[in-house]
RNA sequence: GUGGGUGUAGCUCAGGUGGUAGAGCAACAGGUUGUGGCCCUGUCGGUCGCGGGUUCAAGUCCCGUCACUCACCCCA
């Protein structure tokens, strides 16, 4: 037997309606704050995502799906959707257009890991980003945005933690006088983070062990003592913004993400509804990014969102509204009435109802257990008896009561009843 | 890559100290000669993850292996 791959999951029709609703329901959120979708390849030249993410970061170094062509190029399923974005921003010189381009996407990313709760090697995201804009207002509407999209889905006790990273040159010196702080303390660390400290000193603050953290607490200095007068302006303001917006948040100094292109504001939405894995979103800025990629400096902030873990959040609460079914359902008995049936059937599908028949030949019986199985809201009956009198029956699942109505009037007739 | 947990019917799971498998739900049929939900009855359905070993005998004990899962790591 074929199995599923590692990591991956086949979404089956009793799931799939929440799929459809989650997506909707971003959807219309999105347009209505201005967004336009854009959806670009499942794969990309591998460079791309090395040059983007950043080849040390460990999405780059160790979790791509990466794969020759028959031309010997070096592609890669893309492990995340920003850097595609902004090659197309790029490629297709959107900011010509406007000065300030406002893009959301949904779409299904691959990373090779070990999977876990919450972590998938196939999984989907949706994401926005605000592309042109240097300014606070860009930040705190990425924000604003999600945080609202979680809400009217209904889910309220969620974590917005907020650091900012400062500029490039401003965190070019930090890292000097962190590095500095906890040399001398090294050995004290654990295995983990001494690599870390020679690889990517920031991840020190990600360490999960209790000793790591009260070393960190007393050596280490903080990066927002260590900002430029212009991060801590443009942080100060993206605060003022959320404030202004009644967006709770809770600054997070240790807060570093693992995406080498983040600048100033960096942020993550938790919730303790989740597993270990237990961010449903992660953004910031990157002002640096259209410039890594070759294309000209310019300004931009977004954020990507685990659909998969909202998904599990809102199974969680409860939160996905039932699927709600106008099936009529159509009974049939006996041979001369197949065509009969056959033909009503046709006819109502084409004037817009839900429509669907036995294809067992089933006595009435089981017809009607599959009808309430399905959960029609009608059935029709048509048998002999009811193409003798030129009639068909129609009845009301849920009141029990049924009426007979003129064959050839059926389609206009259900039309008024049904409704 | 490293650890822990789990693998018995489509699903959820029972099966002390070894004696070749069971329940509930689901599916299907019947209880009405043409009427669903509730109830009753019956039917279908399993190489007990796979391979090897011990034994007269293994779902049960031992070894190996695979899969799933959670955690580390990292992230959405």
């Amino acid at each position: 037997m074929y199995r599923r791959l590692k990591g991956t999951k086949d979404i089956l029709p009793d799931e799939i309606y929440q799929w459809q609703y989650i997506e909707r329901t971003i959807r219309d959120h999105l347009e209505r704050n201005n967004y336009q979708e854009i959806r670009t390849p499942v794969f990309e030249v591998t460079e791309l995502f090395a040059r983007g993410i950043g080849s040390d970061t460990d999405v780059v170094s160790k979790e791509m799906y990466t794969f020759t062509d028959k031309g010997d190029t070096s592609l890669t399923l893309r492990p995340e959707l920003t850097a595609p974005v902004m090659r197309a921003y790029i490629q297709n010189n959107l900011g010509q257009i406007n000065p300030v381009t406002k893009l959301y996407y949904i779409g299904t990313l691959f990373r090779q890991e070990r999977p876990q709760k919450g972590r998938l090697r196939q999984f989907n995201q949706f994401g926005f980003e605000i592309i042109g804009s240097e300014h606070p207002e860009a930040d705190a509407e990425v924000i604003q945005t999600v945080y609202a999209i979680y809400h009217n889905l209904g889910i309220n006790d969620l974590k917005v933690r907020l650091n900012s990273i400062g500029s490039r040159s401003s965190r070019q010196h930090y890292l000097k006088i962190l590095q500095m702080a906890l040399e001398k303390h090294l050995g004290n660390f654990c295995a983990s983070c001494q690599q870390r400290f020679e690889k990517n000193i920031l991840r020190l603050f990600d360490c999960k062990v209790d000793s790591c953290q009260a070393l960190l607490d007393h050596y280490a200095p903080s990066i927002l003592d260590h900002l430029s007068n212009e991060d801590v302006q443009h942080f100060e303001e993206v605060q003022a913004l959320l404030n202004a917006a009644y967006v709770p948040f809770e600054i997070d100094k240790k807060l570093v993400r693992g995406l080498d292109y983040y600048t100033r504001t960096t942020f993550e939405i938790t919730s303790s509804l989740l597993g270990s894995q237990d961010a449903v979103c992660g953004g910031g800025r990157y002002d640096h990014l259209a410039e890594d990629l070759d294309g000209s400096p310019i300004p931009a902030v977004g954020v990507a969102s685990g659909m998969e873990r909202l998904l599990m959040i809102l199974n969680e609460i409860n939160a996905i509204p039932q699927k709600e079914t106008k099936l009529i359902y159509t009974a049939v008995l006996g041979e001369n009435a197949r065509q009969v049936a056959f033909n009503l059937v046709s006819l109502l599908r084409s004037r817009g109802y839900q429509v669907d028949m036995d294809f067992m030949r089933r006595s009435l019986k089981a017809q009607m257990r599959d009808a309430g199985k399905k959960q029609a809201k009608w059935v029709i009956i048509i048998g002999t008896d009811e193409i003798q009198k030129d009639k068909i029956v129609l009845k009301n699942m849920a009141s029990g009561e049924q009426k007979e109505v003129q064959l050839s009037l059926a389609a206009d007739q259900i039309e008024t009843i049904v409704k």
